[in-house]
DNA sequence: TTGAAAGCGCTAACAC
DNA sequence: GTGTTAGCGCTTTCAA
């Protein structure tokens, strides 16, 4: 039994192809210039040992890392777990890890894991949403730590996100053709701050472009039952006919408790979601959605990230607004009666 | 506008306190003796400097590192989002930090992440899905990394799933319960080999224990759309009468598959999952289905790895079986005629 | 109770 | 083409 009782190191490589640690990183790194016969013997020592180059301790002395860390709020999000897979397969194209980070929408843990990344020494950061304070944004500005918004907003960094205007003027118009006229936003409580309040904005003015009263009261949010129990009151009462949702999830959520408290879904109300997920394309859900392309927004958003990172640039922040597109599914149809 | 031009370092606090690198280094890690008016100079230094200990250059003088990494093999796949989640979650409550790798289920993918993770020098390694071959498993074991495998097993690495046994004797004895005699396991390309392999078989041991028939034919396996045209005809000449798939995402194909051919679920055949998502629960796909309980496989796995790291035991390799429950719902009916 | 020194594994000048 | 040297920021003996 030959348990090695530490990994080889470029030392060992050296001694055993008889040339200097400077030579096999050259060879390691593809760089300088090394006779084809010494880095044939480098080669094969570094076979014969299993040598691999300690990342760690290359870090050090460069002072930079390949790891990238995304923080996200709920990774049982299909939309989130999506983007993510899709940004870890962005971002390990370009050689480098990705570290991730569950924030569960609390503004607590999320200045913890970054602060937890930032001392794992990542090179930049992606932020899927943020809800914590303007301070740890600040920090990160303040320290140059590369950081990039994704399906998120803020003036002050990178930012790459959907056009929030357009997408819900699809919604809208989708629904005014439909018969709609009273037509209600609901959010939900894991949703980012930032982000409830501009898709209720961008959801206002929408409305109010076609002319259209706001239906009244605060907009409902799905937090507890409660909220839910308010809307089921005013689909009965015909006082909404519609439902933009913030994303899909609440979407989904929300056709459950309509349909559990006796309302159908599109005869009493029609549902649009916000994101479309696969799960919307299933044709039991059938959701109608206004949906951001996750491929684009992730290759983008790593983009400006990597731009970032080996640039070195200071601000000013650049932003991306993508187009959405409305998926028509069964979840809305003419308003009757 | 005062931009540092590099982070503080140890150094930075120790000459601004007037002690020595390893007072301060004292102080941060909380060990030692320091007299307590020396450490509220450190303190203060390090507040006013906002210093952030480098944990690359901790992680190379210590020879190990806080983080570890995960490997999955679908991030887009509802129940290992959840696991990820889970356990990046138990990571973190013990100060590690998760790095993730998403493989689409693809040895080469999967064995390059592992490299590029002990590059890194990750503290160990959890396998929520593992496809690749075996050499890949033997390396890790002869260099002695800590591994875990999750809802996923190998003999020859710590591993903890759900008991597939008891799993399918469950479904079988519950469809069993409702009349059904032919009963038929469907499976899918993305699932790791080793997984189809092994609930196929204890599927078949199921049915062989209530003395069914096995439907004849290979089984059939949710590739592209031709298998499902299969198992449509299976169903239609009432060869099967219910399907138990190798997972809830592989039912909902199937649901949609035989619905979308005009078979009726349950009325013509009734369905079955394996994992019990979230998703299965919404009434409007309302999936019966294996539950396995990911809270719990989540900290397990979790509780051998840093068992694994800490003590720096090699082998035996010590494996748990956790009991999974049937949640049974609407998909699986009487049947009929 | 504190400090000096050695070194983790690697890269990057700069000699030779 | 190849080797020598000097660190990267930190922890860790071991003296003082």
């Amino acid at each position: 039994m030959n348990v090695p009782s530490r990994r080889p190191t470029i030392h060992d490589v050296a001694a055993l192809s008889r040339v200097s640690k400077s030579t096999v990183s050259n060879v390691t790194r593809g760089v300088g210039t090394v006779a084809p016969e010494t880095r044939d013997r480098v080669l094969e020592a570094i076979r014969t040992l299993g040598y691999r180059p300690n990342a760690v301790a290359r870090n050090l002395v460069q002072q930079r890392t390949s790891v990238i860390g995304v923080v996200v709020g709920d990774l049982a999000n299909a939309f989130y777990a999506e983007l993510v897979k899709l940004m870890e397969k962005e971002a390990s194209l370009r050689g480098h890890t990705t570290m991730i980070c569950n924030t569960d929408g609390h503004p607590d843990l999320e200045a913890a894991r970054i602060e937890a990344l930032l001392e794992q020494g990542v090179g930049g950061l992606a932020l899927l949403e943020f809800t914590g304070d303007r301070a740890v944004l600040a920090q990160l500005l303040a320290e140059g730590v590369p950081t990039v918004m994704v399906s998120c907003w803020a003036d002050v960094v990178d930012s790459v996100a959907v056009d929030e205007e357009v997408g819900y003027g699809l919604a809208i118009a989708h629904l005014v053709e439909l018969g709609h006229r009273r037509i209600i936003h609901v959010s939900d409580a894991m949703t980012e701050p930032a982000t409830r309040r501009s898709r209720q904005a961008a959801h206002d003015r929408a409305v109010r472009r076609h002319r259209l009263a706001t239906v009244g009261g605060p907009p409902p949010r799905l937090e507890e039952d409660e909220p839910l129990a308010g809307l089921v009151q005013a689909v009965g009462e015909a006082t909404a006919t519609a439902v933009v949702t913030v994303n899909d999830f609440t979407a989904i959520r929300v056709i459950e408790g309509l349909e559990s408290a006796g309302r159908r879904v599109p005869g009493d109300v029609s549902v649009v979601g916000f994101d479309g997920t696969a799960l919307g394309g299933l044709s039991r859900i059938s959701l109608t959605s206004i949906a951001q392309p996750r491929e684009e927004l992730a290759r983008r958003g790593v983009e400006l990230l990597f731009d970032r990172i080996e640039s070195g640039q200071p601000p000013p922040a650049r932003h991306q607004r993508l187009t959405p597109t409305l998926i028509v599914r069964g979840s809305s149809g003419p308003v009757e009666g």
